[in-house]
DNA sequence: TCTTGCTCTGAAACCCGTTTCATAATCTAT
DNA sequence: ATAGATTATGAAACGGGTTTCAGAGCAAGA
């Protein structure tokens, strides 16, 4: 039985008014109860549904959400985005899926999608564009970051990373190491930066030297602590602690420091962020950071976008045996 | 500059119809050169954007394509996600994605959108209906399955599980293995009903008993990889190889045996599936799975669906240390 | 009794493109 | 020279809802 009736055969059926038809299917008062009855008979009879592209048309809305996202392949943002689609799903809404690799161009996509009305709103998971570009949309519809944007005019939902960063680098102090080094994803972005921030205010204030090799960058995945571990042993003098800012990482770096026979904790301290299961089973000492809540909070500051706010999050020290 | 013209605005200002704009905006032929100029330049005056839910409604096409996947959060469905994704970037399409936890409310709501036409077509990347179901959505446009569907009137990409699970158990054979256990994802699906078939008719062939203890379900993430080395350690005759389905799980149980000192691959044999970047950095011995490639293939299937066809892939051994 | 204010209803305008159809002008081939 | 194809153009129909507006019926308060 493919897809006939549309509004029109149904007023005609039920004998009223095109009008009345759609009051029914939008939950207006002010239908008499009979004419209800009567269309909602017509629209069963007939297995009428509504064209949805019509819907959008008239009403100026979509009921997908866009997400933009660097890789779908990272429990980082997986987690992030089953937060946002479980949010999602209560609320009846899509979400519209934007791997950008952090390509600007894909970034731009998503943007231009909220400019035509094709998505009602945009949460932007990371981003690359600089902020100026995503304010100049902001008419447009509703975006929201995952960053901290206090001070700005744009909601966010967020985890002070410099906040964050810096009670990690004090845990780590306290358990007696000077020598710290950190893994990030990338050298630039929001996050990054805070954290570099953070580092760098530390080292300051426990009057150690900034040591550039120290730091490491691009590392995403499992298997990118390889290299860090690599460098690691070419150093001649290398920290006794670091900080790595995803437990895949971190994972990733405790096999190769089995595998070198490096001790740790004692020869290297290993701090991980997120707390995901594989820190679990490794026993990887890590912060928990609350990625599904994130995910939820984000997709409903999507669509009930009442005023600008800025919802911090907090991440918890979980110890375990590699700190 | 908010958006404000309209095709009706463009038509006045270069003085030509709205048909002729539109045939500007389609790329059709029979305009004058001289129209096509004066129209591009009222659109560029304007900054004019088509209303892109007026073109759907107008075209009955959304450049929308329908991703079903159980969990955002799984490398497996993450990569074939990325090869989706960057296949439609290509193509000028967009993803909407369904997370279903393998709820059939969820897979239906993505079946129902495909009706509405508010979405192109719909790719099922692994899927908890019953068949019955899904064909019963196919007058409404493109399926696409992630499963061997030889036979039916529906297009896939797909890798044979059954041919590559007895290709796996042979090589386990040939390596002595004798008692040999698996790991799966889950119960039922298609998948994991030809493996097991293969399973049982490896049996047979080798005549040898079946062990009901020698399954393992429900191995989907790292963590997983605990509970099947606790049931392990709990056996009087344990299996010496296992098949695990999913490298997550492979490189859990590793863990878990190095924790424990059970010597892989000497005591037990261990055979991922995936070739994740986990699997290399653990040498793990594992199939590798075109996933990027299958989704790339989906894609494609997806938005030209000229005519019902199976593309098969082909896994590829990767024998590293594990085996 | 007269106003005011609900409740209920439908005609028509509106959202905004695409496509069909009719018509005209200009070529091409016989 | 003439039938037939090709190029070019716009009016109008179409896709299918939502929303505004005007009007009718009826009840409550002044």
């Amino acid at each position: 039985m493919i897809n006939i009736a549309n509004i029109k055969e149904i007023a005609k059926m039920a004998k009223v008014s095109v009008t009345t038809v759609s009051r029914v299917l939008n939950n207006h008062p002010y239908v008499s109860e009979e004419k209800r009855i009567a269309v909602e008979k017509a629209i069963k009879e007939t297995n009428y549904q509504r064209n949805i592209n019509a819907v959008h048309l008239s009403k100026g809305e979509t009921k997908l959400i866009g997400v933009v996202i660097p890789y779908a392949n990272h429990p980082y943002f997986g987690l992030l985005v089953e937060g946002i689609a479980n949010e999602a799903v209560k609320n009846n809404y899509k979400l519209v899926l934007f791997q950008t690799n952090y390509e600007e161009q894909r970034e731009r996509e998503a943007l231009e999608m909220l400019k035509l009305k094709q998505i009602d709103a945009l949460i932007f998971c990371s981003r690359n564009s600089r902020f100026k570009i995503i304010d100049k949309y902001m008419v447009y519809g509703p975006i929201i970051l995952c960053e901290d944007t206090r001070g700005k005019n744009i909601s966010s939902t967020f985890i002070d990373h410099y906040k964050s960063f810096s009670q990690a680098l004090n845990y780590l102090y306290n358990k007696g190491h000077r020598k710290i080094g950190y893994c990030l994803a990338r050298r630039t972005g929001s996050n990054s930066s805070s954290r570099e921030k953070a580092y760098h205010d530390f080292l300051q204030k426990i009057n150690e030297p900034f040591e550039p090799n120290y730091r490491f960058y691009d590392c995403l995945n499992f298997e990118d602590g390889q290299e860090v571990i690599r460098s690691l042993n070419a150093m001649s003098n290398p920290p006794t602690a670091l900080l790595v800012t995803s437990d895949q990482v971190a994972a990733g770096i405790l096999v190769c420091c089995k595998e070198k026979n490096i001790a740790v904790p004692d020869e290297l301290a290993i701090l991980g962020f997120d707390n995901q299961p594989i820190a679990q089973i490794m026993k990887l000492t890590t912060f928990d950071m609350p990625l599904i809540n994130m995910g939820n909070n984000l997709l409903h500051q999507a669509i009930h976008p009442l005023v600008v706010n800025h919802e911090e999050l907090y991440v918890k020290l979980i110890e375990r045996e590699t700190v």
